[in-house]
DNA sequence: CAAAAAAGTTAGGGTAGCCTAACTAAAATA
DNA sequence: TATTTTAGTTAGGCTACCCTAACTTTTTTG
């Protein structure tokens, strides 16, 4: 059974497996502060991920992924990186607006548009290291 | 006083705006056909499209877009042909999902990356263009 | 032009997400 | 340890959108 996550779902998943990456545990507290909502709205979201059984939370306890629920976070988060890439390395754009972006395209970005993404930025860095590679060529 | 629409509502004015270039008139009939929901929705979207003096519509007749909501309606609309040029011409998706993929992603697109797009774009064509002329002048 | 079909509206209902306020549990500290 | 602070939950409320069903208006057509 595939789960169709909407845009908010995704990014709760997304800040978990974040969290998760920088911390020991994952507490309400910060989930709330990184999604900028209140303690209140993560506790009903986990409700909601724990019944499509993508987290597991017990009362007062922490949050962690479940296998699904990490799978998921993941490919959100690895659809990040590439727009990530994307914004900063080929158009030039700040870190700080390129972040922003890449967190709202995240989710809406179609696999064949992804792939296709994937293969340009590749490309775009190999060309790069060419570049740098001839240049240093010529510098010896 | 600026208003601050939802991906919903400026759909709502990028498909009237899309609609009236090819149509006399624009009904809620064929915008509900267009945005794929019930003309219910639609009647009752326009209510609050109008409170903003975005639209202009009177019971049983036209759809039009106010100076203001015309306005934000090309924005969007280029935004969606920026978006639709960058990832046919560049990334080379096909017609069906470029369109897709660009109907979500003109709601979510800073500025910043906006202009930085329109230019990478540009660039690209002209190079393309470089190219065709270079082929064209070697075969003369 | 009367009847049927199509277009549009209104009322009422549902879900997702967010909030505040009031409460409870847990942790920190005097 | 008693008290205060912090963390978390629950209840109730709100808005945005969407829907169906029932109704009205407009248009089409026999």
């Amino acid at each position: 059974m595939k789960v169709e996550l909407s845009p908010t779902r995704e990014n709760y998943l997304k800040m978990i497996i974040r969290l998760s990456k920088r911390k020991k545990v994952v507490r309400v507290n910060s989930l709330a502060k990184e999604l900028k909502v209140r303690m209140s709205s993560v506790s009903e979201a986990l409700k909601l991920l724990k019944d499509d059984g993508l987290v597991t939370h017990e009362k007062y306890g922490y949050i962690e992924l479940t296998e699904k629920g990490s799978q998921i976070a993941e490919e959100v988060f690895s659809r990040h990186e590439v727009l990530f890439a994307f914004l900063t390395k080929i158009l030039g754009i700040d870190p700080v607006t390129a972040d922003e972006d890449a967190c709202k395209m995240e989710h809406v970005i179609s696999p064949t548009t992804l792939s296709k993404l994937i293969s340009f930025v590749k490309e775009f860095s190999d060309r790069q290291k060419g570049v740098k590679n001839a240049y240093r060529g010529s510098n010896q």
